[in-house]
DNA sequence: CCAGAAGCTGACCGATCGGTCAGCTACCGT
DNA sequence: ACGGTAGCTGACCGATCGGTCAGCTTCTGG
């Protein structure tokens, strides 16, 4: 059999691992976690971590995969759509994106540049693609730079600017999806704002 | 004499590698960078650079404590200020220093939570004081929303996100600063706006 | 009852890390 | 002419890095 019940001890260490290494990633970054430090912290040796995981480079990739995987899909998205509800779209997914894969993000988000993997290859590729789509269809500078403090500004606020607020004050993850569509919205929506052409 | 014109190479060397540092810090990582990696492509012996600075601690000490310490009078005369002015002039001030210190910010801003140097600690100790401030006088989620992704968003637009760009596409620091002064100034000044009391 | 796979580990490997040290060269003021 | 110092280097150190491997347990299907 062993259909069901079985695996209850079976994925977790597998998992357990991915997390806590994730978790490492995007604290200490890619290059400033050793293998030894997170197999401390998850409970294991390192010899377990690379039991389950071929390299370092294979648990990055396992514990990033899914959310490029969805910024993909995020993004095709957007560059397929031609409606008006091409940017609310973007936002309310960019937002959902980021909330539930902070982590994740903040890993090939702010340390990509710097590592030279084919999982990050990948992510970085993503993310050009949306600054290239930005650049052919906002001509003026301030109109991409609204987009690009929109979403690394969003990024870095569930993220390292975390780390800077009193813990005591942490708003929840509703609060914070909430006022993240708002100042979105108003970023990258030029909705009958008071916008003329004041750009360009 | 040796008043004038002998220290041309005196002191050269010691900027140069920090300034190759400041580079290598802000592109790999603190922890992704070693000695010997800025070393060569400053084209020194990695004797040389703990000739020149005590260790990799003071190295980036050297590199990133001016941008620290701008930063700091940037806070301090905000914190003081209780005019009018008193966003204007912050906006301005950190759009100059966000464009004269771009990797120094990159590394305390994005890396600093991860670091633990008495340098860093004193950076982080500013950014929380900014962030304290900001908790303290904007009741609502969505303005501490606003001001962490102006200033986090504006950051990120000038170190990391900056990879993301097509190099022939990329506008000069003069369109930048004046981009950013426009968004920074919609996202933190509540001038005249459509922003009614939609908030909290 | 037992063969074998899964899970996990310590011992070990070469490479690289940050840092120390003795010594070399070149130039300085006296 | 010479002692001292500033600049720089290669050799070397212990620690830690990512990764390999043989072997230990525990469980399971036949």
């Amino acid at each position: 059999m062993s259909a069901d019940a079985a695996p209850i001890t079976r994925v977790r260490a597998a998992d357990e691992l991915k997390h806590v290494a994730l978790e490492q990633f995007a604290s200490a970054g890619f290059a400033g976690s050793s293998l030894q430090h997170i197999a401390d912290r998850a409970g294991y040796s390192k010899s377990s971590v690379l039991y389950h995981y071929a390299s370092k480079e294979a648990l990055l990739e396992a514990a990033i995969e899914p959310a490029i995987a969805e910024f993909e899909a995020v993004l095709d998205e957007f560059l397929t759509n031609r409606g008006s509800e091409r940017r609310r779209r973007l936002v309310d997914d960019v937002v959902r994106l980021l909330l539930a894969h902070r982590e994740a993000v903040h890993v090939f988000l702010f340390q990509g540049p710097s590592l030279d993997l084919p999982i990050i290859a990948r992510a970085n590729a993503a993310v050009r693609r949306l600054a290239a789509a930005i650049h052919e269809e906002r001509e003026s500078v301030a109109e991409q730079v609204r987009f690009g403090v929109a979403l690394g500004g969003a990024a870095f606020l569930l993220t390292a600017g975390r780390s800077f607020a009193e813990e005591d004050a942490l708003p929840s993850d509703d609060e914070l999806r909430e006022a993240l569509r708002t100042v979105l919205t108003e970023l990258l929506i030029p909705s009958g704002r008071h916008r003329p052409t004041s750009d360009h």
